[in-house]
DNA sequence: TGATTTGTTAGACAAAGTCCAAACATTGGC
DNA sequence: GCCAATGTTTGGACTTTGTCTAACAAATCA
């Protein structure tokens, strides 16, 4: 479970603890993403950041997800050819993703298990397991 | 296993079976993914097809891949952000992806079993399950 | 044959994402 | 407080993938 209501602060701390200096900008694109539990692509965050006035320019809001991801902050989900999905849950977990929609629907890895995959190419480690399924509504 | 050597009559036929009708420019394209089983880039195919002289524009090449895509004579394969793949294997398996090369190698599904998923939202129905295992060269 | 349908094309366009140099902010030394 | 160094943000140009459009060409039909 995660924690439910995340402030402002906590994603400085959250920062500080990956040894990332807490600008306003990175705090507000932290908890764009941490207080929805949410998978959001550039464009939402941006949006979403710049409701009320403008607060990151499109320039930050890359950077800042790159420099997230890099420090494991954050997952790119690579579902739909035209955009990254970033998702501030980096457990081990799989996806529901409803074509019709967009949407995303998170499936926790403990509960799931795969077999039968062949040994991996030699010299070679595994960096992570997706697990996709695409569904959409009955019938059509 | 798959017809290890495709003629362009092949295509040809391969069409024409699926009520397409089998244009010069929509032989080359099934040619360039059918007898090379690779998992190919629209940008690829293009090259590739138009090697010797000029046989296709842009514009045809992704036509025609989202034509074959209808009839399922290929699939999409999602795992770069910047790019999609086309599939000339459209039997149920799974992905090794190779994030150092960016080469995909096939898993055969009929190998795997994937135990403990949660039950669909209701109303849904699956329309494919791809598991994707990211790769890379061992140590780094 | 002329008319209609089907397929191809160049190039304009759109959207996601990267890159860069300039501007701006923060910090620590003096 | 001032200065320099360092770190961060920014607008806008640029690149890449993919779509769209309107014109053209080829094939099919009457
Ligand atoms: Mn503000
Ligand atoms: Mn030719
Ligand atoms: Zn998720
Ligand atoms: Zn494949």
């Amino acid at each position: 479970m995660e924690k439910q209501h995340y402030t402002r602060d906590d994603m400085a701390g959250l920062l500080r603890g990956h040894g990332i200096n807490p600008t306003h900008q990175r705090i507000e694109i932290a908890y764009a993403l941490f207080s929805r539990q949410e998978h959001l692509s550039a464009d939402q965050i941006m949006a979403i950041v710049n409701d009320r006035h403008s607060e990151t320019s499109k320039a930050t809001v890359y950077n800042t997800l790159n420099l997230f991801k890099l420090h494991k902050l954050v997952r790119e989900v690579i579902v739909d050819p035209s955009k990254v999905f970033y998702d501030p849950n980096t457990g081990p977990h799989h996806h529901f993703y409803n074509l019709q929609s967009g949407e995303l629907i998170d499936i926790d890895a403990r509960d799931v298990q795969i077999q039968g995959l062949p040994a991996l190419p030699t010299g070679m480690v595994t960096e992570g397991v997706d697990v996709i399924i695409r569904i959409r509504p009955q019938h059509t």
